[in-house]
DNA sequence: AGAAAAATCTGAACGTTGTTCAAAAAACAG
DNA sequence: CTGTTTTTTGAACAACGTTCAGATTTTTCT
């Protein structure tokens, strides 16, 4: 028996409705400009029925932020044309290069939808949900296989901290260089350091 | 005669006095735990005073901000232990990883002050006001005099592009390592990653 | 020194937030 | 169709940064 009711679903719409209306606002005007009132109005809903389907402003950014994730994840499948593989070294630097230019893009091209992911911050105490967390080690692992190829004696867990630290150190150049604190940098040139800064890991994580 | 009024010193003083309460509270509750009635309690002053010295919270934060910049100078300077030259090559990029773990320390040693100074957004419309600026500029000075002797030949140009990209490669391993969002990292092993970044970085700019 | 004028400070009040909850509306069961 | 339960609603609440008319202090002038 259908016990799947027909309120259920409608929780449910309303759930992703209000996700991609959060999405559109915070992709047009940046986390900031997020309000829970013109949410509803934009949804149709009372103001209050939003804490129906979400515990939180701070959970729908989540959920919003995953989104983000998972696109990032596309934008990166599609911009590393499948080099299949061929395990040389030059092969897996060239990999993760393309890799951080394929973020410097992602990045440039979803601004302030990409901007929300490291600006948001949960209230302490609150700690992040594992899907969200998932999705992140989930992108990690595109980084780990090429550097498998460079570090072909490292365990898991090594390689899981090379990727994270070459992830991150990518994302610094990124994040500073569109940054409007630190003025923001042509987007050519920024090529070029995401480039350099890569390859300059990718080599030093395959003499050590 | 002493135009200097009375009312002058003492405006000066409480915007002193708020700074440096704006500073405390920061270390201690992180950006988000400062407000503006809170503060006016603390250094004894009604809520308006405040923008009486001050323009906004926002221009108070980036006064507490500024203070941060020079704290992270001094801590540098003593870190690095006046290495007065030696212009060679290893040399150099061991100045490099001497200034990427001072960073690293002072960033998990300051925790939240460290923190405000990348959380903090002004209002859009509002840009960064020249005098920090310069407090940034001074800081990747020091980054510059080692590089300069990895690339003789570049441009000042040039180098303050690639202290630029250093800096921020390096900023990127400690802000995702000590992040929450991204599963904090014990710091011996971030000491770790940031000198393998920091060096390889160095290296690769070294061949270039 | 005293009184008028100017500058300064004060804190109640304003406009916005996110969030709640009594009451209305809708859905369901018999 | 009627009573019961569930769901939705939006006015009300608390907390925030900011303002500004009035009180207070400081300066100026005779």
């Amino acid at each position: 028996m259908a016990k799947v009711t027909n309120t259920l679903r409608r929780r449910q719409n309303l759930k992703q409705t209000l996700v991609r209306a959060a999405e559109k606002t915070i992709a047009k005007r940046g986390l900031a400009g997020l309000r829970a009132r013109e949410l509803a109005v934009e949804v149709g809903c009372a103001v209050g029925a939003i804490y129906n389907v979400v515990e939180d402003i701070d959970d729908l950014i989540m959920l919003v932020n995953e989104r983000t994730l998972a696109a990032l994840e596309r934008s990166l499948i599609e911009s590393a044309q499948v080099t299949t593989g061929a395990a040389g070294t030059a092969d897996a630097i060239e990999r993760l290069v393309g890799l951080a230019v394929g973020y410097l893009d992602f990045a440039h091209a979803n601004g302030l939808r990409w901007r929300a992911m490291f600006d948001h911050r949960l209230p302490k105490g609150r700690d992040v949900p594992d899907w969200y967390r998932a999705s992140q080690r989930r992108l990690f692992g595109y980084v780990e296989a090429p550097l498998r190829a460079l570090q072909p004696g490292a365990s898991d867990q090594r390689l899981a901290l090379l990727a994270r630290s070459l992830f991150s150190a990518v994302h610094g150049v990124v994040e500073l260089g569109l940054d409007e604190k630190l003025q923001p940098l042509p987007v050519e040139i920024l090529h070029e350091q995401v480039a350099a800064v890569a390859a300059a890991i990718g080599r030093g994580m395959a003499q050590a």
